[in-house]
DNA sequence: GAGCTGTCGCTACGGGTCGTAGCGTAACGG
DNA sequence: CCGTTACGCTACGACCCGTAGCGACAGCTC
């Protein structure tokens, strides 16, 4: 978490209502003022705590941010739909809803940009937000396996090489669809890429099986 | 762009030189110091123009940054290599290049935080970064149809829509790859992604024709 | 209960950046 | 030659950062 409280350490233990309205806090004021102009001390006036306790817990701006943002993902489920492509569609749900919170839009992408310069942070992003998301997918595959539905697999290397590709598919085309080309991530935009992954994927392990002749993918008609 | 040279007005012009001594300026602070430690004092320094300069010609960090990472896209083209499927490997490589610069890391995903709470800035994203590699794609697409391959396509409006998820699925797997998974977006990998997004267009578009029965899109195998 | 330890709120400080204003100078057009 | 605009330079108030120092407080151990 953020602040590691020192296990059996004596002395006065860290407030724990202290760490929730900081983080509260910094939601509010992300709403309100957006990354750049967010201020550690703003965000202390908010949560009625001291801007050294800030400070004492968190390293600057960027750690305190993406720890308020990546909260939400904590809570992440995944109910059992009972098809693989229901599950696919509450993956790709999930998380687009959380970046519906504006807080959020505006946090993590700033958490991503810094974590470009900064190897700590970027690490951190991983643990705290990408692979909450992975174990999702992977929860899904093995629900649809215990299911009897086949989700693709091949060889153990290929298969987790396969999973990152459909993770980086997944994750960026609702970051990029919500953020960039700024339009809702909807049940029935979800539909579509779940159908487009999900048939691609069946695709390309058919022809994967049989390994000789790579097919050339093309439109489907005619070539050339 | 990002000075308007006000047509006919009198008075001294302003330097050409010193929009590309800053923007290089920029590009170099970037890299050096990141988006969050970047000055505009230090930029000035660096471009050997006073700090009133930059004011004079851009309202603020934002907007220099974003044209500075902007540039290189005015440069994209697409070289006709023959299938649908090379074009479509170009599309996501080219922007892969440039998201290998670090200064294009940084300064790009800042840009895009920060437009999630500025319209104009989120506007001026569109203009100078999405439209020039949607150009991209529509031009792969028509050559494509030239050449005989025939892309899918459905109605213009259904095309529309599907052009739109192409792109953010495929903008957005280079992005989340290259940034948040912190692995190279290079050709094997862009082999990967095409494959299982034209397979996918494939198959949806069959699934399309026969209009009634959607076929329930699992890993291929026995459904239960 | 006494003492130790670490946290908390508060205040104050130096250092840095921002954005602007004011001034004299430089470049271009009528 | 004169009006107009851009430029470099300096200086300024405002803001924020990160830290240090202080007295007070809350647990734990003996």
């Amino acid at each position: 978490m953020q602040s590691r409280t020192p296990a059996g350490r004596s002395g006065r233990p860290r407030s724990a209502a202290a760490d929730t309205a900081i983080l509260t806090a910094t939601r509010a004021a992300l709403v309100e003022l957006g990354w750049s102009k967010l201020t550690l001390g703003d965000v202390a006036a908010r949560a009625g705590v001291a801007k050294t306790t800030l400070h004492r817990r968190w390293a600057g701006k960027n750690e305190l941010v993406l720890d308020a943002v990546a909260e939400p993902f904590d809570a992440l489920r995944l109910p059992d739909r009972g098809t693989l492509a229901a599950g696919v569609e509450d993956v790709v749900l999930q998380p687009a809803a959380i970046l519906d919170r504006p807080e959020a839009r505006s946090g993590l992408m700033a958490a991503v940009a810094e974590a470009t310069r900064d190897a700590a942070l970027r690490e951190r992003v991983r643990t705290s937000i990408v692979d909450r998301r992975k174990r999702l997918v992977v929860e899904g595959r093995a629900r649809a396996r215990a299911r009897g539905e086949r989700p693709v697999e091949f060889g153990p290397e290929e298969a987790a090489r396969t999973a990152d590709l459909i993770f980086d598919m997944v994750a960026g085309a609702v970051v990029h669809r919500s953020l960039v080309s700024a339009e809702p991530a909807d049940a029935e935009w979800a539909r579509s890429l779940t159908r487009v992954l999900l048939l691609g994927l069946a695709g390309a392990a058919a022809a994967g099986e049989r390994e000789d002749r790579v097919p050339h993918a093309n439109g489907g008609a005619g070539e050339a």
